[in-house]
DNA sequence: AATGAATGAGAATTCATTCAT
DNA sequence: AATGAATGAATTCTCATTCAT
């Protein structure tokens, strides 16, 4: 132990593991963000070698961090799902009930739409423990919107939770790949928000009508 | 050159494209099907000498067809798109105006939830002056389905074709990585579809609330 | 280089296994080669590329052939077995009934001490099934010079086989790391072998009869 | 120099080597002894992280000790060098003087046939003139043994020490990679024993006097 | 003295592409 | 036209060694 000081009078804000040194750790996170560019603009399948040179260390270096690039990519998932959580728990303890859910899927998309996030790295990257968590706390979070939305009257009653989880992935999916601008992404969010709405007498018609 | 026939006594149908021996027609063929099916299971890296393993060539044969691995790709998504584009030609010509755009999306999304195709190699491939004919073809064929819904009344007036083309992607690539369910393809779209078709009131509603 | 006459025609000298072309045989073969002598100078950790340079090829044709580096292990494995059990046969098919089994001994010390060879290799590579069949006809090979050794009086009746291979390659590890000298092996050989002898008169027949 | 003191007043007791630390000599020692361990289950590939976790120290204080990873595998072989001189001189100084090289084999055997001991670290360490000095007492004590062995007439007149040493390799380093069982190295060592004593009656007093 | 993060030269393996047969 | 062996650059991952803290 090299510290004078007992490492437990620092506050340890990363849940059990093992704290690095302030220069690893600093060129852990800047690993993880030049990763999460480069990874955005070429998809997984960009080397691990472009991302040390963006990160102005040896390739050993990241390895080091991450044993392998699996587990690089999937350092950067956790990372995105947890900052979709913090979003989440925003909106949910926000002040109009009725249109958090709208927000967020409006938020999310706009942001597939900018670069490769969650949704790509999500398809290509093995799920494991750590991610499989936030992943489910992302459902909960978009579910508790879902209520609040079903509750404020803003979404029809029998839209249940797949549906809005199948939508928000696949416009982002579609965001991403075919780069919507800002106001293609308003035009079509709005006719997906205009289904979840509904009407009056929606139920009553789409029993016939679709297929 | 074995044959005894000169090449130019047999018709050319394949428009300007030189005329290939029937032996090797076949195997341009078989390697499209095949490469088709390997790139729709394991995505655009497969190798390509599973393909021509597949097709029972050898790797040379391949790459004497298609010059380069694009070019392969690239051949795959013409084929793809030639046939899409003659379901829109069918349902244009159909008797349900006003259902055959829902049809025709449910239709693509639900291929695109059993197998990686055009969704999956539009996205790597580049587009080339070949494909994009064919996408033309197919965007006009929406917009040819778009327009007699919207004279039929089932679809809204102000849904333009742009969002139509969006929605049909993100479906399907939503479908494509989370592999949805019959069950939750038929929610997920009543969801859009009813968006869609919005309401008498919608245009009123949806100048204040989204966002 | 191609001939023109049908492959039907040739014989078939490599049991089942898919005939190459004769270029590709000659490399596979003298890649084999150089692996032998580099693995034998440096052992198995000497570098794949290393037999590609001494080869005269690129890297990829020596994976082509032998897809992992224990593949090409194994493949030296095999050739090396097979050329013992060819002078196993050719000995006991001989004329000298009891000397065989020490012939053998010697011979295979003698390589031992030249170069690393069976020796180092069965140590470190994997043992396939290829390889276990060279390894039992080996163990076979040996049984039989000993069973005549005893019969014709040059082995005590006691000696049993696991004891003379343990002998074998002790011997063979020892000549290979310490690189004994002609003249050391033969004195070192005398005493394991009046050891296998055992008899009363032992010391008298040793003056004349060994080697 | 942090040191108060000089190093020079404190008394050297390590032939001219720098005088260390308490707690670095402690260090050293465990260094030593769980690299011995690594290595005798590994091999020498093992890698030096390894040797540094087992020792709870970090990778710089065996580097720090040992400056190449060779210094620290020669450092081992002296080590195990001196214990084997050890024993030899409690066998010479023994009161069996017909036993003792019988003994002394039959305790190296048995260890290798255990795990990978100084038979390995041999063939792959460089001897440097440290590792001589001591391997030039072994080849002392061992000839000791020898000459008492052939006065008790336990051993025959003409072997030399060359092929003691010869054969005690061999045996090893089979025993080391077949992993002989005790009662096959038993039989085996008794052929051998037999080599060495190789007397009319030897067969008689084989019966009785090994182990 | 100890720490442990960083380095960077290999090593094995893959695969699109070329070219002699 | 077809074959399939050869190429070699690119990629992931390892590990002895260095050096700032």
């Amino acid at each position: 132990m090299t510290s004078t000081k007992s490492p437990a009078d620092r506050p340890d804000d990363s849940g059990g593991v093992k704290p690095l040194r302030a220069d690893a750790r600093r060129n852990r996170e800047r690993i993880i963000a030049v990763a999460e560019a480069v990874f955005a603009e070429k998809g997984p399948s960009a080397s691990t070698e472009e991302v040390a040179a963006g990160a102005g260390v040896a390739i050993g270096t990241v390895f080091k961090h991450f044993p392998t690039k699996q587990a690089l990519l999937q350092a950067i998932m956790k990372g995105l799902l947890e900052r979709l959580n913090e979003q989440l728990s925003a909106l949910a303890a926000g002040d109009r009930p009725g249109e958090g859910l709208f927000t967020f899927v409006t938020e999310m998309v706009d942001q597939a739409a900018r670069k490769r996030t969650v949704v790509t790295l999500l398809a290509e990257t093995g799920v494991d423990l750590q991610v499989a968590g936030s992943l489910q706390s992302l459902r909960e979070g978009v579910e508790a919107l879902l209520d609040r939305a079903r509750r404020a009257g803003t979404v029809r009653e029998d839209v249940r939770l797949d549906e809005v989880l199948a939508l928000l992935t696949g416009l982002c999916h579609g965001a991403l790949h075919a780069g919507w601008d800002v106001d293609l992404q308003r035009r079509t969010l709005a006719i997906v928000f205009e289904g979840l709405r509904g009407q009056p007498d929606a139920a009553a018609r789409s029993r016939g009508s679709i297929r």
